[in-house]
DNA sequence: CGAATCTTTGAACTGAGTCAATTAAAGTGG
DNA sequence: CCACTTTAATTGACTCAGTTCAAAGATTCG
């Protein structure tokens, strides 16, 4: 909103995306969907660190990342950020506002990044209207609470270099899926972010970095890391937690 | 296990609910939902210790809690137990599998429970005739989302009083909502489950609710657990993590 | 009543948080 | 474009809370 510079618009790129690009940047397969032609959306576009929505806002859209890279807060009382996730092309921002029309938690943009605005009324229309359109949100949502999974498992990890090394390869997967080279990473977050996330001090993802590295599973040059040893990592990886009564399958 | 011949029915109790009643149980308002009464969804009891889904089953239906307690975990490679939620009336399991049909986390009842049984198929056409339905999923989802948020929250906490704290203040407040005495609380959940959701060891767990009832906060009998000082407890669930730099409102 | 699980308590060890100080990088403005 | 400021990242030292290992009660359930 209001004239934040270059606001709308940015030279090559439409304002308006259509259903259909809805579909495929959210990874769904697009072909029979020419009724989605004519359904579009404004486009909007962020500029590293601009904030797209702040916690506790009333509920006004829905956004899809088109490009880019946001992270999602939560800010304490005490002012520490905790941060709930990091959101790339494809995933929807705000659906954990839906229940009671308010933002959960805020989303800033780490770097220059673009997002498809779904402005509440018309999208609700649009998904009653358009199944597909209606499954991208659930998609969505589904996918996103799957990922909370993954988040949780990741913090329930004793070892802080076992959280790190789960969150390296997390997203790897996730730059994979988006068809970004999966073994090197540019990090567009701070470590002090990343801390947030995996339930650590961002001197021990400083640390933990250092020992993975030192380890040769991976290499370190400021915020890019080259996953080296993809199989170490994995196995790094395991341990949860000690469980000295873990499997106990009953004998048929 | 054991009998599991009783499946469908239970004396006493309607074999199906109808989508009012799915709405209402999911403290949706229900009066002008008319449509909603012809559409109806067998309920499935579930006596305690019973697996309703397990991970990574094909997901061939959602379940609406309709009474009970459920958890909702992932069991690790090493059988390590992730508990990731516990599910009282009204919430909806099952939609972290929706994005590839699977579920992503198993479901057992801690109590006899039971669950309205949303077969996918029928589930979705109810979803497109009936916007109504379809709001109860997303409201289910993004209430999903917020809990989650919750938990990432009570994981960041530094000290373990403080998350057991929170924990305890998460499950009074959803008792309230759901119109049970909301300082008197029955824990459905071992120990060790409650430690597996708050990313510490099951006997830290024993030793905080020592600690919190010790400074008279709370008293602890068995599974019974009163809020004794609710304000005191608010008190102690604070402190994240340090943060020094916290406050960085920029001034314009 | 006995077996299994759950819960509590104790003791020792260790890994991560905190405090602190230094270096590196990025942003600001003249 | 370069001083200047601010923020990010690394590294070290110290301390302590929580994990781990162990073992003894308590409760539940078959």
């Amino acid at each position: 909103m209001t004239t934040t510079q270059t606001d709308g618009l940015q030279d090559g790129d439409a304002a308006r995306c259509t259903g259909v690009d809805l579909l495929r940047w959210s990874g769904m397969p697009a072909e029979e969907a020419t009724a989605l032609r004519d359904v579009s959306f404004p486009v909007k576009w962020l500029s590293a660190g601009q904030p797209l929505v702040v916690q506790g806002a009333p509920l006004e859209s829905l956004y899809l990342v088109r490009s880019g890279t946001l992270k999602v807060f939560q800010t304490e009382r005490d002012g520490y950020e905790q941060v709930h996730a990091f959101a790339l092309r494809g995933d929807v921002l705000g659906l954990d506002g839906l229940h009671d029309e308010r933002h959960a938690t805020a989303a800033t943009a780490l770097e220059p990044s673009s997002v498809a605005v779904l402005a509440l009324r018309e999208w609700q229309r649009a998904t009653r209207e358009h199944p597909l359109l209606a499954r991208l949100q659930a998609r969505a949502a589904s996918l996103e609470l799957a990922r909370r999974g993954a988040t949780l498992h990741n913090m329930a990890a004793v070892a802080a270099e076992v959280r790190l090394a789960r969150f390296l390869l997390q997203l790897s997967a996730r730059q994979a899926l988006l068809e970004f080279p999966p073994r090197k990473l540019r990090l567009r977050m701070s470590r002090r972010d990343i801390a947030s996330l995996l339930g650590v001090s961002h001197e021990s993802v400083s640390r933990s970095l250092g020992i993975l590295a030192t380890e040769g599973l991976i290499r370190v040059n400021h915020r890019e890391v080259d996953l080296v040893d993809e199989r170490g990592l994995l196995a790094r990886q395991s341990a949860t937690r000690a469980e000295r009564d873990a499997p106990r399958l009953m004998s048929h």
